[in-house]
DNA sequence: TGGCATGTTGGCGA
DNA sequence: CTCGCCAACATGCC
């Protein structure tokens, strides 16, 4: 359930947990889609030791000293812990020199573990490459809705349900808006809505739980949030199911059709 | 108590 | 080819 702000936040404290460390072992305890054997992961990590730990779109990337990349995605339930404890569900643990464990741990079993990724074709949502000419021409050239446009991990990766609906609020948009009709004031506001919402979150995230490394935090959210019920200008939350999940929205945000 | 919440994949139909 | 929608995955939470 962690999206890209909690994720950020993850990142920069396993950083901070986990840098410099020297990997003894590692175990894959289930993992249903795996790029690589268990001996190729033994082989990649054993004896190395983690150089730089960064979220790029909804996965977490731990880079070794000498290059190699291990990807985790926490998809719906993942969970991280860094102790010294078994846990039960637990699809990976890494144990270092200094009997640190670093757990990933998922009773769904859809968390998952890959070897050196290949590169992704989208960017993350973040990217400097994102800019606003490379934005504009995306939504010019798709007849999707707004709101499947930015969940949809081939166009920017990293928005999740529930910050797609923080987003579209924050530039009035509605989120059933076909995105070639939106005019260009309002895509320039989008475009910096996605960076003001989700960087505006990390920071609420890492000043109220400054050691975060799992789960999630969503109580200053002000649109999806199942406890509001009007915006924060006093407009009625509506609430619409979608491609399977909510969408929370209000009149405040204009329809371009 | 029992829906609801979440992301991704693959398949179907318009 | 493009787009929306659905099921499946499994369980803690209110």
């Amino acid at each position: 359930m962690p999206e890209l702000p909690d994720l950020s936040a993850f990142s920069h404290n396993l950083q901070k947990k986990l840098k410099g460390k020297t990997i003894r072992n590692i175990e894959i305890h289930s993992a249903k889609k795996l790029n690589a054997t268990h001996a190729d992961f033994e082989k990649a990590l054993k004896h190395q030791t983690f150089k730089k730990i960064v979220r790029d779109g909804k996965e977490l990337y731990f880079t070794t000293k000498d290059g190699t990349v291990v990807a985790l995605h926490l998809m719906l339930r993942g969970q991280l812990f860094v102790d010294d404890k078994e846990h039960k569900s637990a699809v990976v643990t890494i144990t270092f020199d200094d009997d640190t464990k670093f757990t990933m741990a998922d009773y769904q079993g859809l968390a998952n573990i890959r070897l050196n990724p290949e590169e992704p074709d989208a960017p993350d949502a973040l990217a400097t490459s994102v800019t606003l000419s490379y934005f504009r021409d995306q939504l010019a050239s798709t007849k999707a809705t707004i709101k499947n446009f930015l969940l949809d991990q081939h166009n920017l990766r990293g928005i999740g349900n529930a910050y797609a609906d923080e987003i579209l609020w924050d530039a009035r948009i509605s989120p059933f808006s076909i995105c070639s009709k939106i005019p260009e004031e309002q895509v320039e506001e989008l475009y910096h809505s996605i960076r003001k919402v989700l960087e505006h979150a990390e920071k609420q995230i890492l000043k109220s739980n400054p050691d975060i490394i799992s789960g999630e935090v969503r109580d200053f959210m002000v649109i999806h949030n199942a406890s509001k019920t009007e915006s924060p200008d006093g407009a009625k939350i509506h609430q619409k199911v979608a491609g399977g999940r909510k969408t929370y929205y209000t009149d405040e945000q204009e329809l371009f059709k």
